[in-house]
DNA sequence: TATGCTTTTTCAAACTTTTTCACTGTCTTA
DNA sequence: TAAGACAGTGAAAAAGTTTGAAAAAGCATA
């Protein structure tokens, strides 16, 4: 009932008294080919709606034009910024994208480099989970020949290109901000400082204090695990209960930050005017949040388009030793937790 | 310096001084053959790390074990969550999946369409765009022998399994708990009525009316054309400015749930005893509102995961001609912005 | 006309896996 | 004992496309 056959290659030579190499170099544009040859098959191609069968090609040509893309979390607005970002960039250069999810943890990520190894990309985009120090799995793909290009977060571990968001320069801005407004005890709930861009935004904070002569306070650093809303909440909770309460708290990510701000309404602070508060990420909820909240946008769909381009001029040079890190700028967008009135 | 060989079933025939065919029937647990050749073969198999070619597997096969999936937009939380639900079941079933987006426009949809008909995708999972009305473009699909499977937004016009949301009955609970806490002049922000769900919806709430003997006012019901936070923003305040205003809003979805509580909170209303507000969706950011925003969950990840098992059965069956719509049930959640305290 | 050169086309191989068909023994049964 | 069943294996073909080498064709010059 279906299945309707498709018309092949050869049937066209077949019908056109050509052979298939011919017909192949019309189509694909070789040079030394008649005109008028190259017009017939197209013609006769186009009418009878030849598609090249991509199963075939891609055996032939022993690549698949498919990227693979491991990221922590799907469900997450970075993250599916950077995948549309992604998909977008990779279509218009004839790749698409094969999607895994790690979910921070080393054995899923394991786990999902193998699966996309054995579907046959040409090439990796991945974002390691919080636990990856050491990378065989993904040395993997270069004993392949595959690219690898690593974004946000990354491992040294690995000699690939990397792309990163300017972390430091992000956090330096969006600390740099809320003393302009005139806060002065500013605190900062940070992730593990063994992940690299939870230690650049700490180091960015630091910098900034300094440059403005304020002291940098042991205790008002809290490092969140998991970086969750709960943890947001919880620190704040204790940051607020000490006997010196910050004034201004500068978040790891916009769901820290929401904790946080959850915690001081619920304790009834008035944000900005008693804290200030200022995010990292630019969730989409921050424009929602009452006050709305400030912070460091990342530009995740350049970012997605980005490690896409850095990956297909890898596989397209196969020049393998290119390590460098790409930095991406961030912008900081002041919204109301942070503006005093 | 890279591309390490990788070993072939013809380099453990010639090792093993078997048959390529033997070597294939052993791996894939084809019967009578002895035991002795399959540990033989396997042995061999593993400890050379044999992985098959996948683009050879599928160029003979004629399948690549590929599901193409088309979304409005990748960036909303809830296509996100069906698409981390759709990956999982896929790679449980030896499947992966490509994604595409359509922005909600029938162009797009057009071009994603024949784009992941190009790469060879055994079949589609999709949710159509708005503007879909005709389906030629997917009827394609069908008219090659690819499975189709249409979920959340679905067109009739398309041959094909569906499922969907109960969205009648998720309507119903939301307007009927709004009804319970005491509401009474219950507006509804919809959307265009030509699109399935937003009709359901509609119907729902309706419906929820009239069997608490409430009277349906035609104009509290507004219909938002682009489902956004300004469209919420702007509805309400007309309503709350008319000389009638309804004292609870029940709206198709937590975005414009969030622009109807936004207009509520500058105008100095309160939420919920001056006006209650249920959503639809449960996004993310619901659970983060001050006040939380009561919502209906339409169970993403499930979603994604049911759509992906249909898709594969229909492949496995062959069976082309089921048209049969799946529906799952909702959840209503209860926050803070529809509880009178 | 033979030679050389360029342009255009064809030939044949190759890529890996699966599957169909055929073959050789061995065992069972009428 | 002849016929048939069956286990186990191999040989070969097939899938659609691309590519390097070779061949053919066309044309001009010596």
């Amino acid at each position: 009932m279906n299945e309707k056959r498709k018309i092949t290659l050869k049937d066209i030579a077949k019908e056109l008294k050509l052979s298939p190499s011919t017909v192949s170099r019309a189509l694909n544009g070789y040079p030394s080919l008649s005109e008028e040859t190259i017009q017939l098959v197209k013609e006769y191609a186009a009418k009878h709606q030849y598609v090249p069968n991509t199963m075939a090609v891609n055996f032939r040509k022993n690549r698949t034009s498919i990227l693979g893309m491991i990221v922590p979390q799907i469900v997450h607005h970075f993250f599916s910024t950077t995948i549309s970002g992604a998909l977008e960039a990779a279509k218009k250069r004839g790749y698409s994208v094969l999607l895994a999810q790690s979910y921070d943890h080393l054995k899923e990520e394991v786990l999902a480099s193998q699966y996309l190894l054995g579907m046959g990309v040409d090439g990796l985009i991945i974002s390691v989970s919080n636990e990856t120090k050491e990378a065989e799995h993904l040395q993997a793909f270069l004993d392949e020949g595959k690219a690898v290009v690593q974004f946000d977060k990354i491992t040294e571990s690995l000699p690939s290109p990397k792309l990163v968001v300017d972390d430091f320069e992000g956090a330096y801005q969006a600390t740099a901000h809320l003393i302009r407004e005139g806060y002065r005890k500013i605190a900062h709930l940070s992730g593990r400082m063994e992940v690299k861009n939870a230690e650049q935004r700490f180091l960015g904070y630091k910098k900034a204090l300094e440059d403005h002569g304020l002291v940098l306070q042991e205790e008002w650093v809290k490092s969140c695990f998991d970086i969750t809303e709960e943890e947001g909440f919880s620190f704040t909770k204790s940051l607020m209960e000490s006997q010196n309460p910050p004034d201004a708290l500068f978040c790891i990510t916009d769901l820290v930050a929401l904790g946080a701000m959850n915690y001081l309404k619920s304790a009834n602070y008035s944000i900005p005017n008693q804290v200030g508060l200022v995010g990292f990420s630019n969730w989409m909820l921050s424009e929602f949040t009452s006050p709305t909240l400030s912070s460091v946008d990342q530009f995740g769909e350049e970012m997605g388009a980005k490690a896409v381009e850095m990956l297909i001029e890898q596989l397209q040079n196969t020049d393998f030793n290119n390590t460098e890190t790409v930095q991406l700028k961030t912008k900081l967008l002041v919204r109301g937790s942070s503006t005093k009135s």
